[in-house]
DNA sequence: CGGATGTTTCGGCTACGGTCGAACTATGCG
DNA sequence: CGCATAGTTCGACCGTAGCCGAAACATCCG
């Protein structure tokens, strides 16, 4: 339980909702082979439970008793959050997809972003776009109209399993991150699920995305 | 938090008695430089605090939320108790001295046939000697009489870090290993804290102290 | 001032556990 | 039926963290 893998894949489980084997993969930033030993582990030890459902598999906490012990361990570690959040590669942790969106450094930094300037705001069940972060959506290229049209969620919070804080899910996520490829500032890594910023890029998305800077 | 010494180091915390490096390196079954090294790692991580007096350091859980997440971890864990308990030699989880008290699986097998041959009762504050108890002791060759007028408790119960169940410690455990040796049951390694039976005291113990024999 | 005891630091050894690539099974979809 | 996707198993690699011996530092005690 305290292996930074398996606590990603346990605190991602803490919104209550039934996540598949591939999207704990993801939340944890291993691949699927080793998120699969992470998940018999948790199995065995009967901190989560798994739900069957065609070809997915769909896990659970096991019990209230479990959150309430990761809710008293969060306790304990605030405040000396680990330097050292995950394995693999710094590329990783500068910025990466997250299922379809923008995460890593360079995710929370985008998050953090929208909040200062005033674009997003943060509701009771997950971040809204206000009216002049709607604006500012279309500016940068996002066709809201099409997205607010699909029964998807247009804006999610997502934690960060590297940095630990939020960054930019949900439909909008999604297109953001299409937008800045189609737009030349980004290039995913096929081989690696790490986002490569062009050097033109770089200076773009920081211009566009001031506020609330890494402030590591 | 995990690691089983750090983990049997704060189940003996657990008590709200403040316990000096070597006694807890006593209790998680590694030297005193493998218990440094842990304790320094938990007052790191702030879960435990020190009380330097004369030449002891005294560690004690830094907080109750310590305590409450320990009891919150303790009760998932509860029922699956991994079987490869402890680093170190097998003789060790066989037999060793605890302190001054025999541990180990000798130790639970003797503290069990005690209860349930009706020697020694669990009480709030600990356990204690029947008259019938006390008949056994004598005959078994302790002092009663001497221990009973010393101030240190006759009987203390103590967690075993290999079996995950209690034993005697004590005024009355102590004198019980003692005895043990004179009778040429036992001896002491003194290189590894190993307690050694020899042939007569294997045959001895196991008829002195049936009953609630090891269940494994 | 030695000598004994408690605690820490250092260095090196070892083993366990996390990680991934590759290959295999199972399920759904066209 | 194949093909794609979800998930698992196997094998091998590697890093890290735990462990201890030896030795240093600290404190008390006679």
């Amino acid at each position: 339980m305290g292996d930074p893998a398996r606590a990603n894949m346990l605190t991602a489980l803490m919104s209550g909702k039934a996540l598949t084997a591939t999207e704990l993969a993801a939340e944890a930033g291993v691949t699927a082979q080793t998120a699969s030993g992470h998940l018999a582990k948790l199995l065995d030890g009967d901190l989560v439970l798994v739900r069957k459902q065609g070809r997915h598999k769909y896990f659970a906490l096991a019990h209230a008793d479990v959150a309430a012990a990761l809710e008293a361990l969060m306790g304990l570690a605030a405040g000396q959050l680990r330097t050292r959040t995950g394995p693999k590669d710094a590329a990783l942790r500068h910025a990466r997809v997250c299922y379809n969106h923008l995460a890593g450094q360079r995710g929370v930094q985008l998050y953090g972003s929208l909040l200062d300037r005033g674009f997003m705001e943060e509701a009771a069940d997950g971040p809204v776009l206000t009216e002049l972060g709607q604006e500012f959506a279309r500016d940068f290229g996002i066709d809201l109209d099409a997205l607010s049209a699909a029964r998807a969620p247009l804006c999610r919070s997502c934690l960060d399993w590297s940095e630990r804080r939020t960054h930019l899910a949900g439909s909008l996520g999604r297109a953001m991150l299409i937008r800045m490829e189609d737009l030349g500032w980004v290039r995913r890594d096929k081989a690696s699920r790490a986002v490569l910023f062009s050097p033109l890029g770089t200076g773009a998305f920081d211009a566009a995305f001031t506020g609330r800077q890494s402030s590591i």
